[in-house]
DNA sequence: TCTGGGGTCCTAGGACCC
DNA sequence: TCTGGGGTCCTAGGACCC
């Protein structure tokens, strides 16, 4: 077998749909531009080109054409839309990922505010990883964005230790599709993946095995991808701040307090030591369809609208599940209260199924479990259990008849109200 | 001014079977 | 009648990631 040196890269565009953004409008760039706001931001957009130039009927599809001058601005944004992605330049605002656009609107009020275009990122998202896979076919997708790339049996692959190959990959792709990326290489995923944070944007970071201590003990253990907010919170509780303390610590005593799995890949990973393979291929799990409201909902005097909404996400996650070839028979609902706290219910059918009247049925089922006394602001369909669609028929267990389900007694005793669906 | 949407994995209790 | 474990499936919630 290979007798080279396991490497591994990971590989992270650079403010990817940000940047997809600035090659469709590179008037652009250099300015704070923010990304989100979904549909609503899409709306705003439309309404205000259509105030602008009244003589042409404005759709989505014109996006590619506004005019420069007519950006939306942030501080015209009312909403409860968040944050995609931000540009650098955005970023120097203290403005980024997951905030609240009406917050980011206070802190950078000029930053341009572009609709997502999941479409447009989908496409550069499949060029960038043909060039590295024709590269070095060794890939494992990590979303959009993101890669592993196993570099040990590629040639050139231990030039440099990898620098050679992260730097031919790096620039075939910003020949091909004009953008950047950062890519760390390491012993394993778990310091690559650190590693592609040291130098970015555009840049190439290597950790040796013998670099641990050096290179990773000093960060904070948040940088451990697989540290949360709870675990770090859990973790400087105990004083424990940087990941060179946490390689200090006992495995017996981090087993006791985090339990065994977690105590020992805690120790495992601030020792720089992972041994999950790069993979090539996963099937999916479970496919959703959620949303949240303009406003919250309530349960009796929004029924109607909200029975629509609910209708549309059972048949939207059914054409998912049609279009990519699976079934699955577990069916689930997922609700979002006024106060944020969630619920979910979920009901297992005796049979797999892609059936948007099935599934309808099925999460109304479910829907009946939950007490909806609050006003909502999300909710949410999933399918799992999944299987490809063609085994399920060859194995015979297409769509029966009568689901069977298991005992509920909430449906039984029929407590709960107000009845919905 | 609150906090999107799409996922994966883990835990823990109970049902049920051997 | 009382006593076990072990294994698997189902359900609900939560942490975490992109």
């Amino acid at each position: 077998m290979s007798t080279a040196v396991r490497r591994i890269a990971h590989l992270d565009m650079d403010a990817f749909y940000a940047s997809v953004e600035l090659l469709r409008y590179p008037q652009l760039k250099g300015l704070p531009v923010v990304i989100g706001g979904g549909r609503r931001a899409v709306d705003d957009l439309l309404a205000r080109l259509q105030v602008a130039h009244p003589e042409r009927h404005w759709t989505a599809d014109d996006l590619a054409d506004i005019p420069v001058d007519f950006f939306p601005r942030l501080r015209d944004y009312v909403g409860r839309g968040v944050i995609t992605t931000a540009t650098y330049a955005a970023r120097q605002f203290g403005v980024g990922s997951a905030m609240g656009l009406m917050k980011a609107a206070r802190l950078c009020p000029q930053a341009c505010l572009l609709p997502v275009d999941f479409e447009q990122y989908r496409h550069y998202s499949r060029r960038f990883k043909a060039i590295i896979t024709d590269i070095a076919p060794v890939m494992e997708d990590r979303g959009v964005d993101e890669v592993y790339i196993d570099f040990t049996d590629v040639p050139g692959g231990q030039r440099e230790s990898g620098r050679v190959l992260a730097r031919l990959i790096q620039k075939s792709i910003f020949q091909d599709t004009g953008l950047s990326c950062s890519v760390g290489v390491a012993p394993n995923k778990l310091l690559a993946k650190m590693a592609s944070e040291f130098d970015k944007p555009n840049g190439i970071s290597i950790i040796q095995a013998h670099e641990v201590a050096t290179k990773i003990w000093p960060l904070a253990c948040r940088n451990i991808n697989g540290i949360g907010p709870k675990a770090d919170a859990k973790l400087k509780s105990h004083g424990i701040e940087m990941i060179g303390q946490l390689a200090a610590c006992e495995p017996a005593w981090l087993q006791h307090n985090f339990g065994n799995k977690t105590g020992t890949w805690l120790f495992d990973a601030a020792h720089g030591r992972d041994e999950r393979p790069v993979v090539t291929h996963s099937e999916p799990v479970s496919m959703s369809r959620e949303t949240t409201f303009e406003r919250d909902m309530h349960a009796v005097r929004d029924k109607a609208e909200l029975g629509a909404i609910f209708t549309e996400l059972c048949q939207s996650v059914a054409a998912d599940l049609q279009r990519k070839g699976y079934v699955g028979k577990t069916i689930g609902v997922k609700l979002r209260f006024d106060d944020f706290k969630s619920v979910t219910r979920d009901q297992t059918l005796a049979f797999y199924t892609a059936d948007a009247s099935l599934i309808r049925q099925t999460a109304g089922q479910c829907l009946k479990r939950v007490p909806l006394q609050r006003r909502l602001r999300l909710l949410g369909v999933r399918v799992g259990s999944l299987a490809r669609a063609q085994d399920d028929a060859e194995s015979g267990q297409i769509e029966q008849p009568t689901p069977k389900p298991r005992s509920h007694e909430a449906i039984d005793s029929g407590a709960i109200e107000p009845q919905l669906f």
